[in-house]
DNA sequence: ATGATACTTGACTATTTTAGTCAGGTTTAT
DNA sequence: ATAAACCTGACTAAAATAGTCAAGTATCAT
């Protein structure tokens, strides 16, 4: 079980994003200089982002990103869910009617997986991009 | 971000096989035919449960396998260890020196993950065998 | 003894996912 | 006009996953 890159660059750009958002738009460009992700693959998450109204895009020379919403209401579950990052314990859930194994009934540790779900997303929903940038600036002082 | 089919086989053949571990020795064949798992892919994941020391095996006809410890002492986390499952957020733990994106400084968000991994891993910790075989016993009530 | 049952080991592989790259746009500030 | 910036979608190499396959060895019931 791990985390993809998509997820971890995007919580990553925004976090950078986050920290400079009050001045100007900040440029895909500068993100990927300063955080190391390939520039193409940043467009592919903002385009997403931006869909899903976590951002807001500036056309133009000295354009950008922009946060759509304060920091504090952007949680990391909204991240996640922009770009597709699914916590995703189990398969037995897509098939509704039937049980996990094919099976009429529901496997032996399904509660177990649903259980765990939940403490993940938890973790996720309680997360604000505002907690990160915090975290961040105390760090560094 | 999901768990692998290694994992979550383990936990199901565990479950399977304590509910029955008191009276004899629980062939993989039978764990196979009741949990829709493939008897060489069961045979695999046996090997590293034996060989953490959370089965033991008994050859031989009527042999198959038993459990090495109670079940309340045997937690997830001891068999997603044996199995190699692991919960695994991000990248920059690897590298001792170098930071996580081969700068001289952690990446932004790395003290996230290490949140989420001690999060994930606690929830790990405290679930036992015996709580899972309980919670199938209640359900069948 | 011997056959059946069961465990043991290790190599192999098709499929899927991941982590991007690449190419060719369009839009807008200056 | 033009450069900076965003936008889109197709493509792909490499890695991980989820097993399969083959060839054993050990033990027990009879």
């Amino acid at each position: 079980m791990k985390l993809t890159s998509k997820g971890r660059y995007a919580v990553m750009a925004l976090v950078d994003l986050a920290r400079f958002d009050n001045i100007n738009p900040v440029s895909l460009r500068d993100i990927s200089l300063r955080q190391g992700i390939s520039l193409d693959f940043l467009e592919q998450i903002f385009s997403k982002l931006r869909k899903n109204e976590i951002v807001q895009s500036v056309r133009g020379t000295q354009g950008g990103y922009i946060l759509n919403k304060k920091a504090k209401e952007i949680k990391l579950t909204n991240i996640f869910d922009a770009v597709d990052e699914k916590v995703k314990t189990v398969q037995c859930k897509k098939e509704s009617k039937k049980g996990c194994n094919g099976k009429s009934t529901k496997c032996l540790t399904h509660n177990l997986w649903d259980e765990l779900e939940n403490h993940i997303n938890n973790f996720f929903k309680e997360k604000s991009l505002e907690d990160l940038v915090k975290d961040n600036n105390e760090r560094r002082i």
